[in-house]
DNA sequence: ATCTTATATCGCAAATATACGATTAATCAA
DNA sequence: TTGATTAATCGTATATTTGCGATATAAGAT
């Protein structure tokens, strides 16, 4: 767009916003079920998984972890990404928030 | 892309991603706040709020609708939209699933 | 019938996301 | 040191999203 304008929403608005961008692929779902499935950080089958080329898939988990929603560190040729479950709760509560603050205000539809 | 592979993955997760998607904008976010501080859906006043162009409002209402969380009807000259409480429950305990269900596999990172 | 008001839609521009192959970088094994 | 393996990054193409102004539509008011 000519000018991004979300900088003039709430922080906590952006803040879901962008927790929500992060789970808007299916791809991305599918890498933190890889995750958690693992009690080892086994990046490459990830790639053997899912139906995408290597390069793709390791920008989905760049754009997982700039979320924060894995941790990544390197082991020798390899790397290890684990799921973030300090910031996956926190967001977790986050929306049950939003939805609970949601309901709350007006338990009916009017159309 | 020059190919979409979305519909390669599960429909489970192509589901929780598009209703990702619709919140993966603070506007949406915002948009669904005010909808449900109202007792009458007042939709104009969802234009006055927001930083952004009648045109722009109007999109996302399109989007937050095709992704089935509000309903939308004609009243007279202006329209009337509303939470879908419905849909918004079961799309919240999907989330819920997919946070417990990753949690129960495994509680603690490794890296 | 015309004007006003409210909202949707169209057309466009710019930004971002998605995807891939090729290349680079980094480590391990021989 | 060389070669193999693994994953990140770069470059590129295409699709989608975001945003706006202008226009269309639809109903109520005069």
């Amino acid at each position: 767009m000519a000018v991004h304008k979300k900088e003039e929403f709430t922080q906590k608005e952006q803040d879901l916003a962008a927790f929500a961008k992060a789970l808007a692929h299916p791809a991305r779902i599918a890498i933190l079920k890889v995750l958690a499935q693992r009690n080892e950080c086994i990046c490459g089958e990830i790639v053997e998984i899912l139906p995408l080329a290597q390069s793709t898939v390791s920008q989905h988990l760049k754009e997982l972890k700039s979320a924060g929603l894995i941790n990544g560190s390197v082991d020798g040729p390899r790397s290890c990404y684990c799921i973030n479950w300090k910031a996956f709760e926190k967001f977790n509560q986050e929306f049950s928030w939003l939805f609970t603050n949601l309901k709350i205000k007006n338990e009916k539809s009017c159309c």
